[in-house]
DNA sequence: TAGGCAGCAATTGTCAACAATTGGAATAGT
DNA sequence: ACTATTCCAATTGTTGACAATTGCTGCCTA
């Protein structure tokens, strides 16, 4: 399979870095895809063990991952993963629909025109990904993700890609880990990504906005049920 | 003068809590007042002797205010109290239209009766404050804040709750005290905070949604000229 | 048996010493 | 005089020991 250039985006768990920013990683890869289940508690010294650092480091990482809402803490009783509930995911797609209709519509006033063809290219390789049914539900997922940094990065906002990239989409990623199914309708999702990339390309900020908000608006509902259906 | 109920909106430098928590309130507050100039150094051994306390908790304490941006950190380098450009103030203020706006739709959905009557309530004490002269500009600036603290809080969407109160307003808190002067126009903001409440009240969502993006677009607006005439 | 109190084990918070890295000062070479 | 290099001091990163807090266990009492 053709391998997609999807320049590290921010996650990365190389060698390098200090101990604590690795341990981050680790234990951010470790609650996203479910290896340390949704409100198990996290006891500072086993974890120090099993990384095979002191204490120190992994407390700054644990601080960290307490910020991005992965984790919960609560002074002198100890901190647990976090446990999505639907509220609190309803909260996560609100926000990101605010955000992200406004990322689109910067991207709508700021993106070069270049950086737009490439997204077009983007949503080509997404299609042919569905088409041969052979990407896995999983890029597809990334796939999304992708285009959604995207628009973000264009937005040339600081505070809105970062708060996006670093703590948005990794409580969605989470969520869509733990609830099994994810592929939402792609075919339908790919449509909307057109149709919001035309709206850029033609600096139609209102709609790009409005397009987008529509889109994630949607994205929430078909979450929702599933969840709902999950729980029953 | 008659004290405003306003309840410690999460401001609190008690002596108690861990010693992190408290480094943590102080260090913040001597940013925004300036007592920490923008750009100097964080020395971590210095500041520990000064606060009278070692290097465990002060380092957890600077990581949280790197978390809120008010510090810049890069690794084995040291750290910074951030320099508030004009670049990252429009980052913040956009961010902070997208994200108050949604909580003005959502607060016109959600928000209660009695609450909408004691936002009235505390809009005819921002008036009183104006007409008499007396409230000065810093109170001035605290009722602002305390009424868009109490529309994001009225959304009831945490996420958006937390983002504005613990991180968006602190910086707009630390421009408004470092730019010297700051009073942009008082009774123009008191006439569209009316209106909002008045569209909240209405439970129209689209106009509520609207005219707090134009009300923030429009600060931002007077906020760039002065950042603009004071640096020439 | 239910409720509360005392003491204890487990866990987090804090500290001070040690290791690793960086940025700059002093030095040498052209 | 200017640039490159080496070394050193200052600063951050990491560690393991110690202190303080929590909440549980088991006993006591009504």
């Amino acid at each position: 399979m053709e391998k997609i250039q999807t320049p590290n985006q921010s996650d990365q768990l190389p060698e390098s870095g200090t101990l604590a920013s690795r341990t981050y990683e680790s234990i951010k890869a470790d609650i996203i895809d479910g290896t340390l289940p949704q409100g198990s508690k996290i006891v500072e010294s086993d974890l120090a063990l099993k990384y095979g650092i002191s204490r120190g480091p992994l407390r700054e990482a644990i601080h960290r991952l307490e910020q991005i809402k992965l984790v919960i803490r609560v002074p002198h009783a100890g901190s647990r993963v976090v446990t999505l509930n639907s509220k609190m995911m309803e909260d996560i797609y609100t926000a990101r629909e605010s955000l992200e209709g406004m990322a689109s519509r910067l991207a709508a006033r700021l993106m070069p025109d270049e950086d737009i063809k490439s997204l077009h290219r983007l949503l080509d390789q997404h299609e042919q990904n569905i088409n041969e049914a052979e990407g896995k539900v999983y890029f597809q997922h990334e796939g999304d993700i992708d285009f959604h940094f995207r628009i973000a990065a264009a937005s040339q906002n600081q505070w809105i890609l970062e708060n996006l990239n670093g703590e948005l989409y990794q409580l969605i990623r989470m969520g869509r880990h733990q609830s099994g199914r994810m592929p939402s309708r792609p075919a339908a999702a790919l449509a909307q990504h057109r149709q919001i990339v035309s709206a850029i390309e033609q600096r139609d900020e209102e709609l790009a906005e409005l397009l987008m908000r529509r889109h994630i608006s949607g994205a929430w509902k078909t979450v929702k049920s599933i969840l709902e259906e999950n729980h029953e």
